[in-house]
DNA sequence: GTCTATACTGAGATAGAC
DNA sequence: GTCTATCTCAGTATAGAC
């Protein structure tokens, strides 16, 4: 990889996560990097391929990790059932070693998975895994429909996206640092009750 | 109100709702409203100021609906404790009803939540109303801590999010009509086992 | 008070010289 | 591979007609 790529990924990376998107220019871009405009769509073609050279990178890596994760767990139980907490665990935590790092990257990734920014480019970095968990839940959760339980990793999906793109600013949280990983633990104990619970049942109200 | 006024409010609407906000030009707005350039400037000042207008006629009586909603089942609670399923549905329920008028509006809706799209449009939209009903929740949980309690609001609004504006398009889930009050209804079973759940021990892993 | 015509600045993208 | 110059289109601002 040439040096000037190399410096392309590192800013737009960094500029990106800070400032967002969409609010921030291919102009601010290479300017920052100290290289020519026209350098960004020869190596990466639009400024949205560009984006998805900079989440690839910093992506698959938690992926990878969720994967050996949850392929430790399932090691461990064998045959026998599997926790959903341990599931969950396995798709939360390890984005929080990415957080230590980079902090605003994660909020980056979380709007991703929400953003109509470009569908193809979440389902190409998250479908495929988020699939995967599905079936180890389905696992975890035998008695849960397949609808019901397609619908819950959805709501797990939303939760987490919000999760890591929220900064702590309303009362009653604590201002201080964005402990990502104590915020993933909590969210672990919310979603496994969710998926516990008995499928919905008729109307009442 | 002005009936040009008015054709940019109908257009914009039609508009940001099919194709989303950012893809959405001003230039094509006033094209299908045949209505000139500077119109909507007059009118509503920036782009983004259009996108508040729009929302807010949408927004305003799914609100309103909740706060009644909400306050019917306070009554009915008394000095009694509250349903935490009760006070869901009061949340979740109304958006239903816009959704079978205008599906794709929910969906933008759903987006400006998590979108970083308009910070202060989201504050001035919803803050109020989340800690009205956090308020609630509070009442029907009592034994659940405050900072516990709002990172569970946060999941909530994730998850609803994620839920409106989502495409039921994954394997394994019904690919007709977006049923949103189903939706919602399975979105209150998953909530309600959350919100209830034990405060989030120590890690074990 | 309403609306139109027009111009300004900055964005992403592209062609072609070196 | 890299850079200059340029294109189109975006959001915005202003002057002035009715």
């Amino acid at each position: 990889m040439s040096a000037t790529k190399e410096r392309i990924l590192d800013t737009a990376e960094q500029l990106f996560a800070e400032r967002g998107y969409a609010a921030t220019s291919l102009r601010q871009v290479i300017a920052a990097a100290e290289v020519n405009l026209a350098a960004v769509h020869y190596h990466f073609g639009t400024k949205e391929d560009l984006l998805d050279a900079v989440v690839l990178r910093k992506v698959a890596p938690v992926n990878a990790a969720r994967l050996a994760w949850l392929e430790r767990i399932e090691a461990k139980a064998g045959t026998g059932p599997l926790r959903v907490e341990d599931v969950l665990e396995s798709f939360l935590l390890p984005t929080a070693e990415t957080a230590q790092r980079n902090p605003e990257f994660v909020r980056l990734m979380g709007r991703m998975l929400t953003e109509g920014m470009m569908p193809s480019l979440v389902e190409k970095h998250f479908q495929q895994m988020v699939m995967r968990f599905a079936g180890a839940l389905r696992r975890a959760i035998p008695n849960l429909a397949q609808e019901e339980l397609m619908w819950r990793v959805h709501f797990m999906i939303g939760a987490t996206a919000h999760a890591l793109s929220m900064k702590p600013i309303l009362a009653g949280m604590e201002s201080g640092a964005p402990d990502i990983e104590s915020r993933m633990r909590r969210l672990v104990t919310f979603l496994s009750a969710g998926f516990r619970a008995a499928e919905t049942a008729a109307k009442e109200t």
